[in-house]
DNA sequence: ACGTGTGAAAGTTTTCACAGCG
DNA sequence: CGCTGTGAAAACTTTCACACGT
C-alpha cells in the first residue's frame, strides 16, 4: 500500500483541533462586543449564545486553550480577549497584500475588520495601469510588476487574491515565489501551492449552490409533505456543515 | 440568539452527508470546466486532481449520488453536470435579492459565477435614497421599502445581507417576514431565525484569522526548528464559512 | 486490466452528563 | 448552589484496500 508519499497527520497543529481554530474569531468577537460594553464576565451558556454555537461546544473549545474560566462564576472577559488573540496569532500585525482591485478587492479594502484585528493591508496591487496611483480605502494602488519589491519591502506572509480566475494562479505563484506562505483566495479556481503554503478559499457561489441544495430540500419536504412535525432546521449558523478540509497538499 | 434552542437536528438530510453537499459545487465546477473542453469522460483520480481533493473522497461522495460511473473507465462528465446540478437543485432558477449596495453588493451583483448556475439576481435593494435607480450591474437598485414587495412579486426565497452589521438583524428580519427561508449572510453578526430558515455566514476576517493563526505556528515551528523534515501543510483548500472579530475601531 | 463502488478501519468533531471547585 | 472542565459515548468524516463489473 502506500505509495511512498503519505500524507500528513494533517492537523498535527499539536493541540488545538482545527474545528476550534475556526471558531476562537467567533468568540473572539463575541468577546470584544462584551468588552465595549463593559461586561466583566461571561458564562459559557452567554457566549455561546453571543457566538452562535452551543455551550458544551464553546466549553469543550475553551479547554484546548487552558483553564480560563472559574466555576461557579464564568470567564473574565478581558483576559479571555486577551488569551484568543494570542493563540490566534492576533497580537503581532500582519500585513497583508491584496491583489486584484475590482469590486471585491476595493470592498476588502475598506472592510474595517481588518484594520480592527491585527491585519494592516500593506498594499494593493492591480494589473491594469488605469489603477495605477488610484485611492482605493485611501491607499494607492500600485503595479503589479512592483509585487515582488513589495512583499519583500514589508515582510508581507500573507496574500488575498480577488483577480480574475484567469491569472490567479500566476499571481499565486509569483506571490508564493516573494515569500508569501498564507493565501486567502477569493477566486474560483483551485490554486497549487507547494508544501508549507496554506490556502484558504472563500467562494461565494459555492456558499450559493449549498442553500439551494437546503431550500430545494424544504421545498421537497413541503410538497411531498406528512403533515404534522415542522422539521426544524437551521439555526447555528455559520460551520454549518462546510470545511471540506484545509490542509494537505 | 433567543430561547428557544434547536440545535441542528439538521442534516437527517435524508441521504448525502453535509460534507458532500459542500463539496459537490467544487466537483461541478472542475465538470464544467472539462465540458467547455468537451471532455467526455473523467476518472476519480483525474477529477479529484482537478477539484482539488482526494479520489477515494470523491468516489464516496459520488456513491452517495448513486452509480454513476463506469467501472474500469470513469464518469460520463455530461451526465455528472446533470446529476449534481439536480441534486443541487440548479436545474431551477432561483431568485435572488442583495440587500446593502455597497462595494459588496456591487460585487456580488457583478460576480459572474451567479448568473451561470441558476441563481438570479431579482434585485438590488439599498436604503440610501441616493442610491435609489442607479445601475449597478445593469441591475437597477431598488430602495428598502419595497423590499415586501420585490420578495413577493418575484418569489423570492434566498436573501444576501451585504450590509453594515448594525441593520443586518432587521433586515433579516424583514426578508423572513417576507419569505425568504435562506439566507447568506456577508454582515459580521449572528443572526437570529426562526425555525426553518438556513442562514450561511461568510465572513472574511475569520479566513484571514484562522490563517494568521497557522502562519503564527509556522513561525513558532521555524523558529524552534531542528532543520530535516520540511513540513508539508497546505492545499486541498476549502471553505468554511464564518465569523470574524470586529472591534468597531 | 482498470477504475468504480463500498465495507470496514481510523480519525475527527460533537454531544452528554457529571465530578469537582469556587 | 452554579458553572467550569472533562472523560466517555455518539455522530460524523476521511481513508484504506479490495471485490467486482465492464
Amino acid at each position: 500500500m502506500a505509495t511512498g508519499r503519505t500524507h500528513r497527520p494533517a492537523t498535527r497543529s499539536r493541540g488545538i483541533p482545527e474545528a476550534t481554530v475556526a471558531r476562537l474569531p467567533l468568540y473572539l468577537r463575541a468577546l470584544t462586543a462584551l468588552s465595549e460594553r463593559s461586561v466583566p464576565t461571561v458564562s459559557s451558556e452567554e457566549l455561546a449564545a453571543a457566538a452562535g454555537v452551543n455551550s458544551a461546544k464553546l466549553r469543550k473549545d475553551f479547554s484546548y486553550l487552558g483553564s480560563y474560566g472559574t466555576r461557579g462564576v464564568g470567564y473574565d472577559v478581558e483576559y479571555l480577549v486577551y488569551q484568543i488573540s494570542r493563540e490566534l496569532g492576533l497580537t503581532q500585525d500582519w500585513p497583508v497584500v491584496i491583489v486584484g482591485i475590482g469590486n471585491l478587492g476595493a470592498a476588502l479594502a475598506n472592510y474595517g475588520g481588518f484594520a480592527s484585528r491585527g491585519f494592516r493591508v500593506a498594499a494593493l496591487i492591480d494589473a491594469d495601469p488605469a489603477m495605477e496611483g488610484r485611492q482605493v480605502a485611501g491607499i494607492a494602488v500600485r503595479h503589479s510588476d512592483d509585487l515582488e519589491r513589495i512583499i519583500q519591502d514589508n515582510g508581507v506572509s500573507i496574500g488575498v487574491i480577488t483577480t480574475p480566475p484567469s491569472v490567479a494562479q500566476q499571481v499565486c505563484d509569483r506571490l508564493v515565489a516573494a515569500g508569501v506562505t498564507s493565501i486567502l483566495n477569493f477566486a474560483p479556481t483551485v490554486l497549487t501551492v507547494p508544501d508549507g503554503v496554506d490556502v484558504r478559499k472563500v467562494d461565494l457561489s459555492i456558499e450559493l449552490q449549498i442553500l439551494a441544495f437546503h431550500e430545494q430540500r424544504k421545498a421537497g419536504e413541503e410538497a411531498a409533505n406528512a403533515p404534522a412535525a415542522a422539521r426544524g432546521d437551521a439555526s447555528e449558523q455559520g460551520p454549518d456543515g462546510d470545511v471540506p478540509a484545509v490542509m494537505p497538499a
